[in-house]
DNA sequence: CTAGGGTTAG
């Protein structure tokens, strides 16, 4: 408790107080209680010209004159109230302060004032500092006090704002209404929901305002059902009609859901209500339906939006980076930058949302340009950028620059992100033994690894076949006090499986505290597969087939178990039953990017332009590969068909399609780098490495999981992936990738456009 | 005479 009564009666009644080493003078008069009467020299013409100034430095010059002719005092208030609320308006709180600190008396209203405007410009430390001052000059706080006080305490410390709260009870102002939405509001932003909702149910009376503030708690802390519910209650029991205000948080827990039925109506009750011509409320409504996967309508409430702020093309935007059409928000961004101005080119979420999309399709000279469309603009990049540009290239195929940055000092300080970004870069790189590295590096230098961290690290060794490492790391989860999660484990079943610890992965799954998930029987049923296991495979199969009975993945992977084992029956069996629920393998989809051109090819694909000049050039290296030992690997191909079609399939590949076109176009000194929204398959991986050692090219693949490197080292082994490719789930996965080629992405000449920033 | 609850990104 900050505060006792018995402060009140030890304070100095009158004299000198100090006020952070500036000295205040109070009113000798113990009877002193200003009255907008008893001012003097007061003047309405004075204040219209305060009130009415928002310039800075003409408001400078009105503020001296009044000094001059003596009309700022500590008995002329209203004046240097106003004085005060335009520095604070114009951002000048030093300004504001001064004339607080020359005209502050045992009145609470220019406290007040002064508290107000420290709060609403985000200077938390500075009103509660103020506060405490007043409490100890006996000013006794009132409802003007509280809100601004116990907003500050929101952005501070729960402890704080119980302080305050205990001050509100023992001053009687808990019954005032404002008090009591801001004390719900407090608890709230200190993340203590269920005390909010303990103000909020001893409330006889509650307000609009009231009910918003606990609405929103939930739907702040991620309770988005019973934020709902408590919008149902309040118009069921209050009849309110919610505002602009409510209905923002309204929108924001439906979206939470991501349900598109609530979507509508709450839309509906917007319009109904003619809130729709509020950037706030069409802004949230946007969100709303795009996290409901309903894009369209989202685009239309945003073509109507007249006056679009940041946040309307943010929304829009992130809207369609979230539902894997990042190509049409790299086409939106392009129309932002011609409609919206410099301010719009410098905001660093927009930023933030591009970056991303970049990361998602994978682009390399994409990550180049917004990389520098970034530092043209002169958005203002801070960690958070910084780690997504890094990410970018990482994700991009340019882990090099991604190292580069990183090592550099300047001009951003890294924190605990950056180094899980680089983790998992190198790890997705296949650079297992770095990664570790940078994790050991990473705990030296004083960085708190977290269950990211951990799952990156796990992941790495993995792919790399660092058992031992990996075992270690899974063991300094511990020390490092991060529960291990099931994807946690999901990443030790996978390495202990592709290692061939298969009993040793079994009892792990036995021994996880909670239930194994499809990851982690995925994970057992690829090391089955790659180990011949089928007895066990076909345990995790069982598992599979219950927890995802849709996904095709687990089919095909314990059909080519059956496959490697010569049980056909069982391989006929699980087939019929695919074809009996309609399971079908997604469409495979694969790009390359020439220069500035993008090029996209799907499985057999013959509307690319150049298609046939494509299929002659897989003929070719398919027939020279084969002579350099090249044995095409059919098990990945489902039908039955005989093996002369089944070589056939296996070169209408879209990853085979689009390495032969980069082949064709692609210097020979540049890699070709491709990226696809599956995974690899088995033999266009094996493909790929004869390709590279007698094409003498450099050849990289990102798939829906990882990048896979096939280039020749001067030793003249191979530096590439191991069998690591097709696991039946993608663990770590992207999702996919690419939009699949639809008359948006693709156009007629069979190239997909990105936007070409100039 | 001052006043409480709000949207994107992570």
């Amino acid at each position: 408790m900050m505060h006792r009564n018995n402060n009140l009666l030890c304070c100095p009644r009158n004299g000198i107080v100090s006020i952070f080493g500036l000295n205040l003078s109070f009113s000798s008069s113990t009877t002193f209680s200003p009255t907008p009467a008893s001012y003097n020299n007061y003047d309405d013409d004075d204040e219209d010209l305060v009130r009415s100034c928002d310039n800075l430095n003409v408001l400078k010059r009105i503020h001296s004159s009044l000094l001059t002719s003596g009309l700022i005092t500590y008995n002329n208030p209203h004046l240097a109230g106003q004085v005060i609320s335009n520095y604070s308006k114009l951002g000048d709180l030093i300004a504001a302060r001064s004339v607080f600190n020359a005209t502050a008396g045992p009145n609470s209203f220019l406290w007040n004032t002064m508290i107000r405007a420290y709060a609403n410009n985000h200077h938390p430390t500075q009103t509660l500092q103020l506060y405490l001052l007043m409490r100890r000059n006996c000013v006794g706080p009132n409802n003007y006090t509280f809100p601004f006080v116990l907003k500050a305490c929101g952005s501070r410390s729960v402890a704080e704002g119980r302080s305050v709260h205990s001050d509100v009870i023992r001053t009687g102002f808990d019954s005032h209404v404002f008090v009591q939405a801001a004390l719900v509001d407090m608890y709230a932003k200190c993340g203590q929901t269920d005390d909010a909702r303990w103000v909020f149910d001893g409330l006889p009376v509650r307000d609009l305002v009231c009910w918003t503030a606990m609405i929103t708690a939930y739907e702040q802390s991620d309770r988005p059902e019973e934020a709902l519910m408590l919008f149902h209650a309040m118009q069921a029991k209050e009849k309110f009609v919610a505002d602009s205000v409510a209905l923002v948080s309204v929108a924001s827990a439906v979206a939470q859901l991501g349900d598109a039925r609530m979507a509508r109506s709450v839309h509906a009750y917007a319009t109904r209500n003619n809130f729709v011509q509020d950037v706030f409320v069409d802004n949230s409504i946007v969100a709303m339906y795009a996290k409901s996967g309903n894009l369209e309508e989202a685009k239309l409430v945003f073509d109507q939006i007249k006056e679009k702020d940041g946040i309307s093309w943010n929304s829009m935007l992130s809207g369609y980076v979230q539902n894997g059409r990042a190509s049409e928000a790299l086409s939106l961004f392009e129309k932002m930058l011609v409609c919206a101005g410099a301010r719009a080119r410098s905001n660093p979420v927009t930023a933030l949302i591009m970056v991303s999309a970049c990361a998602y399709l994978g682009s390399p000279h994409l990550a180049k340009e917004l990389h520098h469309f970034v530092i043209n603009s002169r958005v203002a990049i801070d960690t958070t950028l910084w780690n997504a540009i890094l990410d970018m290239y990482a994700k991009c195929g340019n882990l090099d620059t991604a190292i580069q940055m990183f090592r550099s000092r300047l001009p951003i300080e890294r924190n605990g992100s950056s180094w899980n970004v680089m983790i998992s870069g190198y790890g997705m790189h296949g650079g297992g033994k770095e990664a570790f590295q940078l994790y050991e590096e990473m705990v030296e230098q004083g960085f708190d690894p977290n269950h990211i961290t951990f799952t990156s690290l796990l992941s790495a060794c993995s792919h790399s076949g660092l058992i031992e490492e990996g075992r270690k790391c899974f063991y300094d989860m511990k020390k490092h006090s991060v529960v291990p999660e099931v994807k946690h484990y999901a990443c030790m079943v996978d390495m202990l499986g592709r290692a061939g610890y298969l009993d040793e992965a079994l009892g792990l799954i036995n021994k996880m505290p909670s239930e194994p998930n499809d990851g982690v029987w995925g994970a057992l049923l690829l090391a089955c597969r790659i180990h011949g296991n089928t007895e066990l495979g076909e345990l995790a199969a069982k598992n599979l087939f219950q927890l995802e009975p849709e996904h095709t993945g687990y089919y095909v992977l314990m059909s080519n178990i059956y496959a490697a084992s010569s049980q056909w029956q069982e391989v006929r069996k699980l087939r019929q039953d695919m074809k009996s629920k309609r399971l079908k393998k997604p469409a495979a989809f694969s790009v390359i990017e020439v220069g500035k051109e993008v090029h996209g090819f799907h499985t057999a694909d013959h509307t690319h332009p150049h298609f046939t000049q494509v299929y002659v050039k897989v003929e070719t290296i398919v027939a020279e590969i084969k002579m350099a030992g090249y044995i095409p690997d059919g098990t990945c191909v489902l039908h039955d068909v005989e093996e002369e079609d089944k070589d056939h399939s296996l070169k209408t590949h879209s990853e085979k399609l689009a390495v032969a076109f980069g082949i064709m176009k692609i210097d020979p000194g540049l890699p070709i780098q491709v990226t696809m929204n599956l995974r690899i398959c088995n033999d266009c991986h094996s493909a790929f490495k004869f390709i590279s050692n007698i094409y003498q090219r450099k050849v990289i693949v990102r798939d829906a999981n990882r990048f896979h490197h096939f280039q020749e080292d001067r030793n003249g082994s191979l530096v590439s992936g191991k069998d690591d490719h097709q696991t039946s789930k993608d663990l770590f996965s992207w999702k996919c990738c690419y939009n699949l080629p639809g008359k948006d992405a693709k156009d007629s000449t069979g190239m997909i456009h990105y936007n070409a920033m100039s």
